[in-house]
DNA sequence: CGTACCATTGATTACTATCAACGCGCGTGG
DNA sequence: CCACGCGCGTTGATAGTAATCAATGGTACG
């Protein structure tokens, strides 16, 4: 649930960034601020390994897509969707979800900047899930053909692929314990705030763009639960919350509610 | 949650396996029985899709390296333990779980024979939970570095392996949802028929090599409740249980029970 | 300015955990 | 050979946590 480690420095990504736009043929891409979004991708660490120069490098680059920006509501890829490429969120917020046989929705993840999304699609060639957007978005779009074919001349790309596919099988089963209310939400908070201080954003301070019904899908509680936790977490002075904006007073008390979900 | 489709069907395995163990020098492979227990393996779709005869073919079972017999309640790897191999199970049942920091077990869940294990601790590069077995069980291990060297020259191992973790990325977070301890109970007996069925064994009769208690921290419920649904099942003519020897008498209708856990 | 959605708070209900006791089978040791 | 202890599974009684039902206030948007 924690992050990668090899992402957290980023000693001189920027350069890299450079070089690769030098030659940005296939996608829209090539506005001033790419070097910015870059920085926070779930690829820089790759970048990073394979070095300057590269052909490699460029390849990786040069199969990137630049998709959005969507607006708040709209579908990255739905349910059903037949499987060819992986995203990743450059800016704004993602949600996957998927809906069960009585119409109802289940909330699966919520995905920052820097985060790969449909990597669950691969089993099965088609999407899984629903992925929305909760604010206004951009995305990098990677073919999958493509990335795996790179994947089989560059160990650097596969392994990394590996690590981020045995990565999400972690995460995907921390929700799965009996965790009492409150330590499902604090979980939570903790688990957004530093996912957000990974990717260089600040941890302690930040903007909630789901609703508490969202919260509170995603936690299997009802919205109603939600509220009441963050209202007794807001009046023992572990955090301010006013609307959907979130200020942690008290992180580290925040992660030991939380600590059994967060494969402590 | 159900199984690989591709490997349902064995056209002509036999033949394959044959071949293989023509030169098992590595492990202590070679007995007359190699060729039962491969038909099973989770590897076997692999061997298929190569081909007849090919270099590869070889190194994939050269790479194989068989372990045990284990007696019942021992560790085919510990929590923590460096990660350099994925195993398969071979034979017998393993139950994967971590302890917490209360010391209180969490059963991850249970694998048969034919299914892969240890794939979860590709990214820390630790193994993050215990893997015990239930009953006496032989299993493969499968060199990391080695099987991905092999798949940067073997697109069909490559993209088997990207499968394989895709898939559990669904099945871990299966649990996840809140479901009620029927449903719980019923797709955990209809989803272990499956897998059985799907490796040749009979679907509808077989041994739970696993306690009430075990099943009961698997689905995050208290192993009363799980005999209390078991009961109630056998009550209403869904299934006969004396002990560990269950037969499912209505699969259909036990997987409509559970049909919220068993993705759709 | 009204409508609709979101969030909060209160009252009640229900599911399952927990506590407790008992039966059973099995291995150990007297 | 039998008594005993132990682990496992079942069944009963009680309690607690969170869901559900219900109502209200606030905010955004048309």
């Amino acid at each position: 649930m924690t992050d990668e480690p090899s992402n957290k420095p980023f000693p001189t990504p920027l350069k890299i960034r450079g070089r690769a736009h030098a030659r940005p043929r296939h996608p829209p891409a090539g506005d001033g601020r790419d070097a910015d979004f870059c920085q926070t991708c779930a690829f820089a660490d790759v970048c990073l390994a394979v070095g300057y120069g590269m052909t490699e490098l460029n390849a990786l680059h040069c199969l990137v897509e630049h998709v959005g920006p969507f607006r708040s509501g709209e579908y990255v890829f739905r349910d059903g969707d037949p499987f060819r490429s992986i995203f990743a969120v450059r800016a704004g917020t993602v949600k996957t979800s998927s809906v069960d046989h009585t119409g109802r929705e289940q909330v699966l993840g919520f995905h920052l900047p820097g985060e790969v999304i449909g990597l669950n699609a691969i089993y099965p060639d088609r999407f899984p899930c629903n992925a929305i957007t909760l604010e206004k978005t951009q995305c990098c779009r990677f073919s999958f053909p493509k990335i795996s074919a790179l994947a089989t001349q560059m160990p650097a790309v596969q392994r990394h692929l590996f690590r981020m596919l045995s990565k999400e099988i972690g995460t995907a089963g921390s929700l799965a314990g009996d965790h009492s209310a409150d330590a499902r939400v604090a979980a939570f908070l903790a688990d957004l705030s530093e996912r957000y201080a990974a990717r260089g954003l600040p941890g302690s301070r930040f903007h909630l763009s789901m609703s508490r019904a969202d919260i509170a899908n995603y936690l299997r509680l009802a919205s109603e639960t939600v509220s009441r936790v963050l209202t007794r977490f807001r009046s023992i002075g572990l955090i301010d919350i006013v609307e959907r904006e979130l200020v942690l007073r008290d992180p580290p008390r925040l992660r030991d509610i939380g600590q059994d979900l967060l494969r402590g």
